[in-house]
DNA sequence: TCTATTAATCGTATTTTTACGATGAATAAG
DNA sequence: CTTATTCATCGTAAAAATACGATTAATAGA
């Protein structure tokens, strides 16, 4: 059985775990991809189009950083006909706070 | 003053404090930088050299990392003689903690 | 069916990041 | 004084990220 103090310096973490830790620091850290995320919080569930028209950015653009936020987990992507809603992925959120809590 | 529903919705942050938290996102969103943390984390205040030979990258290239981490915030540099010991910066992490929480 | 709308993807130019060897600055040790 | 040690900085090559216009795919609506 591990002592305490082993306990308490042992570092829960897996390589995977590690590596989409690193991934979703790396999402957030753009300052547009952060806006979104910020605008999500009180915007949950909007279209593609609102964000487009929130950020300074072309649709293009605006679209990459929607697709780099869904494949880290922070947001989901809903097709609804030819729009797209975007919600926060609560539970990927919940998760990456729980980890960055723990490891710091 | 403000209604309860109003203050739930509002977030607190300023302009400054939300380019802070993409620096500090955009920091750790960095293999060898995360794991510079992560090795901090049980070997807090360790030398420079210590973390040079824990990662497979020259010293050029982890003497850039710690200055990232440095002006994100992340770490101190307590020069000692020709040495340098890495420290956690606690205050900051703390920070970042408690705005992620509050935020998302 | 035709047309409009929405958002993803493609191709590409530009910028930024990452990494390294070489060098330099500062201190320590003899 | 030398000489060694430690780490930052410089210069630069290669890789990755960012941004945009153009195009495409899918659906909605007339």
């Amino acid at each position: 059985m591990k002592s305490y103090l082993e306990a308490c310096c042992t570092i829960d973490l897996s390589e995977r775990e590690q590596k989409k830790m690193v991934i979703m620091f790396n999402a957030l850290g753009n300052p547009s991809r952060f806006e979104v995320m910020k605008y999500l919080v009180t915007h949950n569930g909007c279209y593609t189009s609102e964000i487009v028209d929130h950020l300074p950015q072309a649709q293009a653009t605006v679209s990459q950083h929607l697709k780099v936020l869904d494949e880290a987990g922070w947001v989901d992507r809903l097709y609804e006909g030819t729009a797209t809603s975007i919600c926060l992925n609560e539970k990927n959120i919940s998760w990456f706070k729980k980890k960055t809590g723990d490891i710091f």
